[in-house]
DNA sequence: AGCATGCGCTAGGTAAGCCTAGCGCATGAA
DNA sequence: TTCATGCGCTAGGCTTACCTAGCGCATGCT
């Protein structure tokens, strides 16, 4: 039942691999700095295994390149691609940690009742 | 531990729980949609486990949040873009266009009720 | 010739991610 | 009342992420 393309897992690894021997990087001396067992290194490297978020963003941290380049290698960024409403003021209450949500909700009534009063 | 001042949410979990009641839906219906058991769910927005980036990425779909707004919840990204602090809130509806000064004025108002109260 | 040190990889285990089946509690209709 | 439906959660098993121990092959030093 595992479906999904995984395009973006096989080159994952190959990635990685790239980005490692241009650092001059030993498999134990990369998994040393990402704070991973070098077994498991090869693993990802080779594409068995994909790894957790959080050892792609050490191995990021640790071969100098931003998080997001990473999960985008890994096709984890890519394909939210819809207009999720951009609205600053609703993204901002959506995300504000102060606000209930029954608060959030009277926010975003009123939001709403200014904007479309139009 | 209780940093309730800088980074807004303490955990993921509750995050998703606010995200996934601020949209009105069930945990059977953001499971369904997010391709994800509902105890897993559950157990997921209780933190008893920390979710993998692609299930991470199908729950920020469901809840029409960006990919990289839930990675930065989950504290996988450290450089966060869209600063989810508090400040957001006033600064959104001070920026936005479409709300009059009066608007703008009653929100805010609103908002430090909210948020002053104890 | 050793023997040391480095490499990438295999074997096999433990823990955590994620599942299905099903419980107990509300709400609401007949 | 009883029955149905929906809710969140528990129990327990399967799968996979990730580990440690150790292999076999190079290189280099003495």
């Amino acid at each position: 039942m595992n479906d999904e393309g995984k395009v973006g897992w096989r080159t994952l690894g190959e990635f990685i691999r790239g980005q490692r021997e241009l650092a001059n990087l030993s498999m134990r001396q990369l998994a040393e700095i990402a704070k991973i067992s070098n077994p498991y290194l090869s693993q990802v490297e080779r594409g068995l295994y994909k790894p957790s978020a959080d050892v792609l963003k050490n191995i990021a941290n640790a071969l100098h390149l931003s998080a997001e380049t990473m999960y985008a290698q890994a096709g984890l960024l890519d394909d939210s691609k819809d207009g999720a409403d951009h609205h600053g003021v609703e993204h901002a209450i959506k995300l504000d940690p102060r606000l209930s949500v029954d608060q959030k909700d009277a926010l975003m009534r009123i939001y709403r009742s200014f904007t479309n009063e139009g």
